[in-house]
DNA sequence: CTGGGTGGGAAATCTG
DNA sequence: ACAGATTTCCCACCCA
């Protein structure tokens, strides 16, 4: 049980590794391998578990540090087998926390930046060169949305309203990205790479530093042969624009999950 | 001019 | 073999 915990917090802290700026230099071959793991381990772990409303993020910021030379258990087992609306839902079901956590700050503003417990785990995730280009900076004025009873009233486009080919399946096939996404969405400890701008709407957002964190370990699940880069993996998403699961906002690092497609991962998040 | 983002064509890969 | 879903490359464009 406490490794769940552990690593909880070890993720937890992980994903804000962020960019001091000193170790800015840190050998993007290395840290991606170590941490990512974790991660994708603790993913793995609680992907069918519901999260506590309330995650122990900000509260155990110091068990993880000796987590991520981890080694690497074994619960590799499962692998969040997706079934895309039909069978079994997706293992997540986060939605009991989700409120909290969302609307918060569009930006992932790392609970003590001046933590050195953070740094660590930090250059072993990514070290960016600490630009602070993200929204809340200064300008997190780009999207005040804030989570009200409107769903999907974002501005742009709401047009999709017919049948999309969402569910075609029959048969559990591999996760796809913005299953992925969605599920980086619901975990709190991703919260630096990625979140809810209005997740009502479907609406979220990259970390401009974490984008790559978010990118490896995506690539690391699928299981790639090279390292998955934002750019690659932003190129799938716009694939997404042809075929309607997401949709590019034009804020920067923003995108929505179409309706129908939040519906679907809603709907198989907490079985609805 | 530069860099971070963005947009896409096209071919390569994987997987079911 | 085939199709769907990326993945990988690469290049053009924008904008701050």
């Amino acid at each position: 049980m406490l490794t769940g915990m552990e690593m909880m917090a070890c993720v937890t802290e992980i994903k804000l590794s962020e960019g001091r700026g000193a170790w800015s230099r840190a050998a993007p071959s290395s840290y991606h391998e170590v941490d990512l793991e974790v991660i994708e381990e603790y993913l793995q772990e609680h992907s069918l578990e519901v999260q506590p409303a309330h995650t122990p993020a900000s509260s155990m910021t110091t068990v993880g540090q000796q987590m991520h030379t981890h080694s690497h258990s074994h619960q590799e087992a499962r692998i969040i087998e997706n079934s895309w609306s039909g069978q079994h839902a997706y293992e997540w079901h986060c939605g009991s926390h989700t409120p909290n956590e969302e609307y918060k700050e569009p930006a992932p503003v790392w609970p003590s930046p001046h933590d050195n417990q953070w740094e660590n785990i930090a250059h072993a995730f990514e070290a960016p060169a600490y630009t602070d280009s993200d929204s809340q900076s200064s300008s997190s004025q780009y999207h005040d949305y804030q989570d009200s009873p409107s769903p999907m009233s974002d501005r742009g486009d709401g047009k999709e309203r017919h049948s999309l080919p969402l569910a075609p399946l029959s048969v559990k096939r591999k996760e796809r990205l913005f299953q992925f996404l969605f599920e980086m969405l619901q975990t709190p400890s991703m919260r630096s790479c990625i979140w809810w701008v209005q997740s009502s709407s479907g609406t979220f957002q990259f970390s401009s530093q974490n984008k790559e964190s978010l990118a490896q370990l995506w690539g690391r699940r699928k299981g790639n042969r090279k390292t998955m880069t934002y750019q690659k993996m932003a190129r799938a998403l716009r694939n997404y624009s042809r075929t309607g699961e997401i949709h590019k906002v034009k804020r920067k690092l923003t995108y929505r999950f179409d309706e129908k497609t939040l519906r679907g991962l809603q709907g198989d998040s907490n079985i609805m």
